[in-house]
DNA sequence: GCCCTGTTGATAATGATTGTCAAAACCATT
DNA sequence: AATGGTTTTGACAATCATTATCAACAGGGC
């Protein structure tokens, strides 16, 4: 059976107070700075639970970081990611998710995951961007 | 200045040969396996070389690891990846490709790249999942 | 061939993540 | 409220991919 206990609702609620992603060590500092002795491979362990449970997705950074981050819908969804500097905009791809399921189906394979993330420059740093080259 | 040395042109070759997405482990022992003494760290260093001057695309896999292959600019393709077995498919997916471009464009962002692969279990890994849950 | 400088590779170091396991916490039940 | 069976925790060790180190080496212009 699972248990309600004080660490995972600390985990879940420094998620659901951070806008963007953020990777399991950072969350674990931040919860140590608000006075939380909680552990590291506590939040790690919630993390990979509210993963499970859809409450929470996660996704790697360039450098191989895993970031977490509540998630505001239930739905499955993908990310629109700047590359820059880390804005994350959530994008609906209901057409994405039949077609992974089609070409899974077809090819004989199941249980099918998907990746499916655009990374690019954001507006404000596109104008960032252009302005430096110059 | 950029020297040419042999390493460089092994790695390259080996990515080229190869169709999906691979990582740099194991890179660094299909060249082994055929008799090249070449050392990991060169391996690292050929890979990060290559992704730089864009003649290698390069994602992190559900696991952790950072995954290599050949920029071929002209045939932009995915993949659907046996995560048991490593198989690969290549898959065609114009409509993907679209929508990723018309997504980016939506939202402001450009120079918009993307990572769109779907993992899952082949047909011959999910017979053998279903008899050892047996 | 010589010399300068970029490159290599064995190994150590790093850093995130996971495994271990005894102690503590949870919760249904008494 | 005390008990007891189980789950969860957390300090620490272990693991794994990747990166840094640095002396020895090789490319290529002279």
């Amino acid at each position: 059976m699972k248990r309600n206990t004080w660490q995972r609702e600390a985990v879940r609620g420094a998620l659901g107070a951070n806008d963007g992603f953020i990777s399991a060590q950072a969350l674990h500092s931040a919860l140590h700075s608000t006075g939380s002795p909680i552990g590291l491979a506590t939040v790690y362990r919630a993390l990979a639970d509210l993963a499970v449970k859809g409450d929470a997705d996660s996704l790697q950074s360039p450098e191989g970081e895993s970031l977490y981050r509540a998630c505001s819908t239930n739905d499955h969804h993908h990310h629109l990611i700047c590359r820059n500097c880390g804005l994350t905009v959530e994008i609906e791809a209901d057409a994405v998710e039949t077609w992974a399921k089609d070409v899974a189906a077809q090819n004989g394979f199941t249980q099918a995951a998907h990746v499916v993330d655009v990374f690019g420059l954001c507006t404000a740093c596109t104008a960032q961007a252009a302005a430096s080259a110059r």
